[in-house]
DNA sequence: AATGAATGAGGGTTCATTCAT
DNA sequence: CATGAATGAACCCTCATTCAT
C-alpha cells in the first residue's frame, strides 16, 4: 500500500504557468518577479523553485507551454477548407485575431519570445530559438499547400514564392492587430473589419497584381 | 576666436554612446551594465552619470542617436532613381542589407527599441515610443510612391494597399536578412543574393499576380 | 491555539531598531551604514529592508520606538507625589539624570530628533517633527501643575511663568548632564550630586527669589 | 622686484566661507554639496580644496569665522551700562534677538555646531567641541557680574548661581525665538515684544521669588 | 512536501577629491 | 594660480535563490 509519490501538484503548477504566462507577457521577462508570480498563483515562493528549478527555467516551460496551448487551441480547420485562397485568408485572419483577442497573454508571450528578445538573458536566448524552430516550424505552408494545389499557377511563379508572399502579408497583418490590441484590449473582432478588408485587398494584388494591360504570354 | 565651450567631452560622448549602442544592442537594457560601458568606454562610472543623468536617459539618448545615424548614413538617391519597381526593390534591398552588415548594432538597437519592448522598464516604452513616431514616420511611402505613379494601375487596385504590400515584402525580408545576420555577423552581402533574388520574385507576383488564365480588362 | 503569524521575527526587529538606535545615536543619520546595523544586529542587509522598507523608515521607526521606550521607563510617581518643589525637582533631576545613564543611546537619539536636526534628510524632518509633537507634548506642566497649586502664590506672579521658569531650569541641567555623560559615559547618579544641588539652589531662588530687602505687602 | 606671493585671493576666500556658511546652516554639513557652494560664491571647486584642504576643513574654517563675526558684531556696551537686572536682561535680550534676525545663518550654524552635532562625521566633533570652549567661554557672566555686584544679594545665595539661572533662563528665551525665526524669517523685533516681556517677568521671579508670605529675616 | 523568512551578490547613483590644462 | 572634467569608493536598495522548520 506504498503511497504513490507525488512530486508535484499538476494545479499548482498550472497555476504558476498561467501566471508566468500573464506575467512574463505583461513585464518583460526582467520586470517580473517571482514574488509576484508565486503571490498571484497562491502559492510559496519557494515551490516555483522546486517546481521549476530557476526563474530562467520556467520560462523556457512557460513558453513551450504557451505555444503548445495556441497551437492546441487553434482549430485549423475553420479555415482548411475554403476553397479559394481570398477566402481562406479572411477565414485565418479572422480566426487568429479571434484567438488574440481571447488569449492575449499567449500571443503576447509568445511574439515576446520570437522577437529577437534582447529582453532575455543571454543564456536563455538559444533555447528559446530552439522552442520556436521546433514548434513553430512551417504550420502555414501546410495550411496553404492544398489550396494552392487546386489553383493554376501562372507559369513562372515558383509556388513557394506565393507561399512566402502569403507569410509575409500574413504576418503584416498580424503585427497591425497587435498593436490594435496594445492600444485597446477590449476590441471586438468586428472592429477588426477593416483590416480583414485590406488584406482581401492585399490577397487581390498577390493574385491577380496591380499593373493594368498585361498581355500575358 | 574664442574656444567654444563644451560642457562634455565630444569625443567622450560619442565613445560613451557608440559603446552604449553595442551593449544595449548586445544584451538589452537590463542586462547592460554602466559599469561595463564605462571601461568599454575607457571612461569613469561617474561620467556616465554626469553626462546623462541615469542609465534610462542614456539609453533614450543612445537611440535617438542611432536613430539619426541610420538615417543620416542611409543615401536614399541609391534607390530613388530607379525607373521600375522591381529594380528599385533590388536596389533598396540590397542597400538595406548592406547597412544593416555595416551597421549591425545600431540596426539591432533599433528593432529592440522599435519591438514592442518588454525588455525595458515600463516607464521607458512610452518615451522610445515617441521616438519612432517623430523619426520613422513614413519614410517608404515617401520613397514608393513617385515611382507607383509612374506605373499604370489596373482598376480597382488602391494604390494604398499596393504600398502596403510592398512594405510587407520588405519588412519579411528584412526579418529574414536580419536572422542571417545574427546567426552569422560575418556574412558579406553577396551572401544574400538568394534573398534579393527571393524579393525579385515576390514583386513580381505582386506586379502580375501569380495566378493563371486572367482575363484583365 | 493557533499560531499567531508573525510577519516578521520580533526578536531580530528588536534587535534591528536596538542596534539602529545606537548607531543613530552614535553617528547621526548620514554616517550610519545600513550594513553595520544589520552586521551588528547579526542579520543580513536585506532583512532590514524587508522589515523597515528603507533607512529613512528605519529611523523613523527607531525615533518613534525610542519615544516610546523612555516614556514607558518613565516612572512618574517617582516624582509625582513630592510635597514640595524643591524636593520635586530634586527628585524628578536625580531621576532623569539616573535614565540618562541607564538609556544613553535612547537619550542622544531623542535629542538629536529634537534639536534642529539638519543632521537629517530634508524630508524627514517634518517627519520626526510630527513625532515629538504626538508624543512629548507637554508632560512637564502636566505633573508640576498640582505641586504649585498648593503652593500660596505672590499676587502678580503668573503661575505659567514659573512653569516656564521650572523648564528653563531642567533644560539647562538636563544639557549639563548630557555634556557630562558624553564626555564620560561611565559616571554613576552619585557624580551629578553637585549638579543636582545646584539645581535646589536654583529652585530656591525661583521661589525666594535673590534679592534682600524685600517688603513684600 | 620679486612678485609678492599671494597665495589666497582674500575676497574669494570671504565669498566661500560666506556662501559656506548659509548652506551649513541651512542644510547641515553631510546634505551641503561643494559643488554648490563653489557655484554660488562664483568660484570653481577646485579652489576650495586648494584654500580649504578639504570640505571638513571648510566646515570648521566656516565656523570659527561664524563665531568671530557673531563676537565682533556684537555691541556689548548696549546693555553692558543698564542700572538693573530687568533693564539689562530686556535691552541684551531685545539685541540678540536683533542679531538673530540680522544673522539667521551665523546663528543657526553656531547652533547647529554646538547642538549635540551627530550631524557631524565623527572626526569633526571634537573639534568643534574645542572652536566653542576657546570662543564661547564665559561672556554671559562677564556681562552679568557688574550689575550684580550692585545689587544687595539675599544671605545665603550663590552669586554664581543667580548668574546660573539668568544664563537658563537666557537660552530658554533664545531656543524659543529661534523656533518662531525658522517659522518665519520675515519676523521684525517688534514681533518678539510677548517674548521680551515673558523674559521680563521670569526676571521678576528671579529677583523676588514666587512664593508668598515670605518673611526674610 | 511546502513555506516564506533570510540571504548577499550586484547594480545604479552620489559626491568629495584630484589633476591635466 | 585657477578651473572643472574626471574619478571611483561608498552606499542604498533589489530580488533570485536557499534552507530551516
Amino acid at each position: 500500500m506504498a503511497k504513490i509519490r507525488q512530486p508535484i501538484d499538476p494545479e499548482k503548477e498550472a497555476r504558476i504557468i498561467e501566471v508566468a504566462m500573464h506575467e512574463f507577457a505583461q513585464h518583460g521577462y526582467r520586470d517580473t518577479k517571482t514574488e509576484n508570480i508565486a503571490t498571484r498563483a497562491a502559492v510559496s515562493k519557494g515551490l516555483i523553485f522546486r517546481y521549476f528549478k530557476s526563474k530562467a527555467n520556467l520560462y523556457l516551460t512557460t513558453v513551450r507551454y504557451t505555444f503548445a496551448k495556441i497551437n492546441q487551441a487553434a482549430d485549423l480547420s475553420v479555415w482548411q477548407d475554403s476553397t479559394d485562397l481570398k477566402m481562406m485568408i479572411v477565414r485565418g485572419l479572422r480566426y487568429k485575431i479571434q484567438m488574440q483577442l481571447q488569449y492575449p497573454d499567449e500571443f503576447a508571450l509568445a511574439m515576446q519570445a520570437y522577437g529577437d528578445s534582447s529582453a532575455l538573458p543571454e543564456k536563455l536566448q538559444p533555447q528559446v530559438q530552439k522552442i520556436w524552430q521546433d514548434v513553430v516550424a512551417d504550420s502555414v505552408p501546410l495550411l496553404v499547400t492544398p489550396i494552392l494545389e487546386r489553383l493554376p499557377m501562372r507559369p513562372g511563379v515558383d509556388p513557394n514564392n506565393v507561399r512566402a508572399m502569403i507569410l509575409a502579408l500574413s504576418s503584416f497583418i498580424g503585427e497591425k492587430s497587435k498593436v490594435m490590441i496594445q492600444a485597446n484590449p477590449h476590441l471586438k473582432v468586428a472592429d477588426f473589419d477593416g483590416i480583414v478588408e485590406q488584406a482581401q485587398a492585399l490577397m487581390d494584388i498577390v493574385e491577380h497584381g496591380f499593373l493594368a494591360n498585361e498581355t500575358k504570354a
